[in-house]
DNA sequence: GATCAGGAACTTC
DNA sequence: GAAGTTCCTGATC
């Protein structure tokens, strides 16, 4: 757990490149309360987590405990990226650009409009990210996205992942035989109970997933799956989600996986050049420990990992591009 | 020291 | 049997 947190920190108030005063404390209630009111109307009901709230207001709470420190994606801004970064991104971020004429964080007299239409984008966008992020941790990690219909497997799996996503210390013996639905009863204070350090936090986790679940059924009625793809990129998303197929996830789809969602994973594996299917690992140990926990394997290392990327070699699936370079692979087949 | 390459035995499905 | 996983040796960066 070396680097910054992925995931939800896609929308991290300084991914979001906001100005210092609304990346403040301070600055994030008010976007929060202003989000509240637009939340009641589009989305009645609050999720049980804080009946008195909206979602979004609810989500950017919780942001300032979940992302004590993520300065890292302050880097990610345009103009900041390495060296060996396309000049396109195939996902890029959301920003919002203070800067930008018409800019939609004019807090200047005047432009109170201005901000109060800001805010709603910003808390729909929050919003649209963290169900994504969830959506791809389902996939990942092959569970539902109903923290209810987990079985103690799912819950420890869950566990893992937000262990390792919000480096939050180990919980899982704390957790141990607990199906997703006496996790869902449990109050903080018996989160708090069973793990001192972080069960609060864990159960601020598990509250978000909770009241997307309850959102996702509320929008659509039925189960709730995250299989139909929502995704827009070009690559041949049916042939790489398998989450849903029953069958076992191969390891180059779930590398592909890693690839299409880059504001969440892109600082672990990341496109050099998508049309040739060349991609660099750039976080060789965390991409390795996500395949652990995707495959219920966890002594898995890179070395590990290495030698089952290399074995695609011979069936004509990945190879060394050209011009071999450490870490950096390619897909034979891109397209 | 980390990564790469590949052989070989093993496990899981 | 397929698809890794684990362990290993030796080479390279």
């Amino acid at each position: 757990m070396g680097s910054a947190s992925p995931g939800l920190s896609s929308v991290s108030p300084s991914h979001l490149l906001l100005p210092p005063d609304l990346v403040s404390r301070t600055g994030l209630e008010k976007v929060a309360a202003g989000a509240v009111g637009v939340e009641r109307q589009n989305w009645s009901p609050s999720p049980p987590a804080t009946p008195e709230q909206g979602l979004s207001a609810f989500y950017l709470s919780y942001f300032d405990m979940l992302y004590p420190e993520d300065s890292s994606w302050a880097a990610k801004a345009p103009g900041a990226s390495s060296q060996e970064e396309p000049p396109e991104e195939p996902e890029q971020c959301p920003v919002i650009d203070s800067q930008a004429p018409g800019g939609s964080l004019d807090l200047g007299p005047g432009g109170l409009a201005l901000e109060e239409h800001s805010l709603e984008q910003v808390q729909s966008m929050v919003v649209g990210e963290v169900l994504k992020d969830i959506e791809t941790a389902c996939k990942l990690l092959n569970i539902t996205a109903d923290p209810v219909d987990w079985s103690p497997g799912n819950v420890q799996k869950w566990l893992l992942w937000t262990e390792h996503q919000y480096r939050l210390p180990p919980m899982g013996k704390a957790f141990q035989e607990l199906a997703g639905k006496e996790l869902c009863a449990m109050s903080e204070e018996q989160f708090r109970q069973r793990s001192p350090l972080g069960g609060d936090v864990l159960h601020a986790h598990l509250d978000i997933w909770k009241s997307a679940a309850w959102m996702k059924e509320r929008t659509s009625p039925g189960a709730i799956h995250y299989c139909a793809s929502t995704s827009e990129e070009s690559w041949t998303d049916s042939e790489v989600d398998s989450s849903c197929s029953g069958q076992p996830i191969h390891l180059w789809q779930f590398l592909k996986e890693l690839l299409l969602k880059p504001h969440s994973y892109g600082r672990f594996i990341r496109w050099l050049n998508k049309e040739k299917g060349i991609f660099k690992i750039e976080d060789s140990a965390q991409v390795a420990r996500l395949w652990g926990i995707r495959k219920n394997r966890p002594a898995m290392n890179y070395d590990k990992l290495s030698r089952s990327i290399r074995q695609y070699y011979k069936k004509g699936i990945i190879r060394k591009p050209d011009i071999s370079q450490r870490l950096v692979y390619q897909f034979v087949h891109p397209i």
